[in-house]
RNA sequence: GCACCCAUAGCUCAGUCUGGAUAGAGCGUUUGUUUGCGGAACAAAAGAUCGUGCGUUCGAAUCGCACUGGGUGCACCA
């Protein structure tokens, strides 16, 4: 990175010569044989120069020259013009050599200071009491978590936040179920009471298709338990504290934490007693009225937006009613204000059914002046979708995460005896697998695909890993041979390395700035290519004039693999 | 009906923001690599009218328009 900046800054200096003010772009071309860094300036510059050159080729030639004239430490051993314009600088080795071993590692935060310390708010998996933890609410906790490490290590502060969906019309639908056809006893001596109370949702489902007077009970139980009925209360208490044994278990078996309520997040609930003064409000302002059947909804100006409903006729309320509050009330508590009273960065890692309804919420938000464009952030998610089509709960179509968790540990134990490992390298898999491609697009399930241990996979990055840290335990045990004096050529994949470590902070930084840790997972896995390849390739601790080099890039490949999978939040292992 | 998302190799995907060189991976298929440090790896081969058409451009997978196919959402679910 630093030697990129060098380089940045003579090609400034050139276009600023002939007042050009673009851009600078440069990249590590595919083909090596195109050199090791190229750049398509003057390609994109000669429009505004098209006077003076007759073409992309010709000023190019004219900026080759006067990089050279500028690079006094003979950064380049070589630079070329190729195809309609591209400038591809071959570096020299020696001063590669050297700037690689004098790395200055202190610059390397600053460099993806995108935060500026400000606050930001992720909130992601998000389960819903009373139902299964599936594999779509794995996307959420894994994409999440990653996100808010990305925040992190980009220079934000970041409050992890998990929006439990323990309140609305479901638990009207889960009392009539347990109070109809359940036995509290029987579920609360369950080995899995989360199980039985699915169960008993699809049979509400079932029976209301026959029976729809069901519904309108469901919903009266609802309204019961918002006004506070004792029995609806205990039947609600009782479902949540079941499910947060499942939840509990499943969060420490993924290494996944949340910073708030005490690691809890803040679910629905906790803002019930907001829900009324805000409905209050938005009607004193005049932004929420009364629609045409006697529900409260806000309108939009110029209908750019279908009116978002906040409380049903019957008063009770909805998910936007609490979401509202959930951000107003993140507003206005300290703990999430920046310095200057502003407001945090909000994200929400949410499926991507729900991106129109996030555009009605952050178009109130902004109406309302409470959070400004770009302070609220949907992360979309693809739904997990069988070939015959979409899961959902309601009709049992579903697959449990334990289910998935247990199947991917079994396949990694076919590799190792040791169960940690095995479980170690199951998680690695699966969170890999929903890391590395962009989120938004749905993923069909497939148990081969979710659970691949071979190539762009989780184990693949662990190994590359557990290799270069083999090697680093193997040196530091023997006695390093004293080094003899001599040149030698540093090899092109080797080059190839060094170009792709400095790589990492400009991955790292497009990775947080568009919430995609795909980029990240992209980045990472050509790194481990390339030093699988090498690793292949040449010997490196029977070297001997080139043992401390080589040893010195296996150690800041392991370094940046460890940093960039914590980023991801897959542990890495040391031996597997 | 309206809105949003998606379409790239047999399969799964990256590349699209910011147009540029021979469109890259992984899986699968075929062939090779063991005493040189971990074969969950490496090297190589075969495999692509980048959904279709028109346009913009010196140049389009990438930008614009139209169309086709798939997905999602659109007033009392979340």
């Amino acid at each position: 990175m630093d030697k990129e900046i060098l380089i940045k800054e003579i090609l400034e200096k050139v276009l600023n010569n002939f007042g050009l003010t673009i851009q600078i772009r440069l990249e590590k071309p595919a083909n090596p044989d195109f050199g090791d860094l190229s750049s398509n300036l003057a390609m994109i510059a000669y429009g505004q120069v098209s006077d003076k050159f007759k073409s992309p080729r010709e000023f190019a030639t004219v900026i080759i020259e006067k990089i050279k004239e500028l690079d006094q430490e003979k950064i380049f051993e070589e630079i070329t013009i190729a195809g309609p314009g591209f400038i591809n600088f071959k570096l020299n080795s020696d001063q590669l050599l050297k700037t690689f071993s004098q790395k200055d590692k202190s610059k390397e935060i600053e460099l993806i200071n995108l935060g500026l310390g400000k606050k930001a708010i992720v909130e992601y998996s998000s389960p819903n009491i009373a139902k299964p933890f599936t594999i779509g609410h794995l996307r959420s906790t894994i994409i999440g978590d990653s996100v808010a490490n990305l925040l992190e290590a980009s220079g934000y502060q970041v409050f992890r936040d998990n929006h439990l969906g323990d309140w609305g019309t479901q638990f009207g639908k889960q009392i009539v179920a347990i109070k109809r056809w359940g036995n509290e006893e029987e579920i609360a001596n369950a080995e899995n009471p989360v199980e039985k109370l699915v169960a008993l949702y699809v049979k509400f489902h079932e029976e209301a298709e026959k029976d729809p007077s069901l519904d309108d009970e469901a919903r009266l139980w609802f309204k019961k338990l918002e006004d506070g009925d004792e029995e609806a209360r205990a039947l609600w208490q009782k479902c949540i504290d079941w499910s947060f044994k499942e939840f509990a278990t499943i969060y420490e078996y993924l290494g996944v934490k949340f910073t708030e309520n005490n690691g809890r997040g803040y679910g629905e609930s906790f803002f019930e007693n907001m829900l009324q003064p805000l409905i209050a409000e938005l009607k004193e302002k005049g932004i929420a009225q009364i629609g045409k059947e006697g529900a409260i909804l806000i309108f939009y100006p110029n209908d750019q937006l279908s009116p978002l409903m906040i409380a049903k006729k019957d008063g009770s309320t909805l998910y936007a009613t609490r979401d509202l509050a959930t951000d107003k009330w993140r507003l206005e508590n300290p703990r999430y204000q920046n310095a200057d009273g502003s407001a945090p960065l909000v994200v929400n890692e949410v499926g991507g059914e729900q991106a129109f309804y996030f555009q009605q919420l952050y178009l109130a938000e902004q109406i309302l002046g409470w959070y400004k464009k770009g302070q609220r952030v949907h992360v979309k998610h693809g739904l997990y979708r069988f070939k015959e089509g979409k899961m959902s709960t309601r009709k049992g179509n579903v697959i449990w995460l334990q289910e998935v968790l247990n199947k991917a540990k079994e396949k990694a134990m076919a590799f190792t005896k040791d169960e940690e490992i095995a479980k170690a390298v199951s998680v690695a898999a699966l969170k890999w697998n929903d890391l590395k491609r962009k989120s938004d697009a749905d993923i069909n399930f497939d148990w081969d695909e979710i659970l691949n241990l071979q190539g762009n996979s989780g184990p693949y990055m662990l190994y590359a890993y557990a290799r270069a840290k083999s090697i680093l335990r193997k040196a530091a045990e023997s006695e390093a041979k004293p080094v003899e004096n001599g040149d030698f050529e540093i090899s092109a994949l080797e080059k190839s390395l060094i170009t792709s470590l400095d790589e990492f902070n400009k991955a790292v930084a497009r990775a947080a700035s568009e919430f995609s840790p795909h980029y990240l997972c992209n980045y990472l896995f050509d790194l481990a290519q390339i030093f699988n390849s090498f690793y292949n390739k040449y010997p490196i601790l029977n070297s001997s004039l080139e043992r401390q080099f080589r040893l010195q890039l296996v150690e800041a490949v392991s370094s940046t693999l460890a940093k960039g999978l914590n980023l991801l939040g897959i542990k890495t292992l040391e031996k597997m």
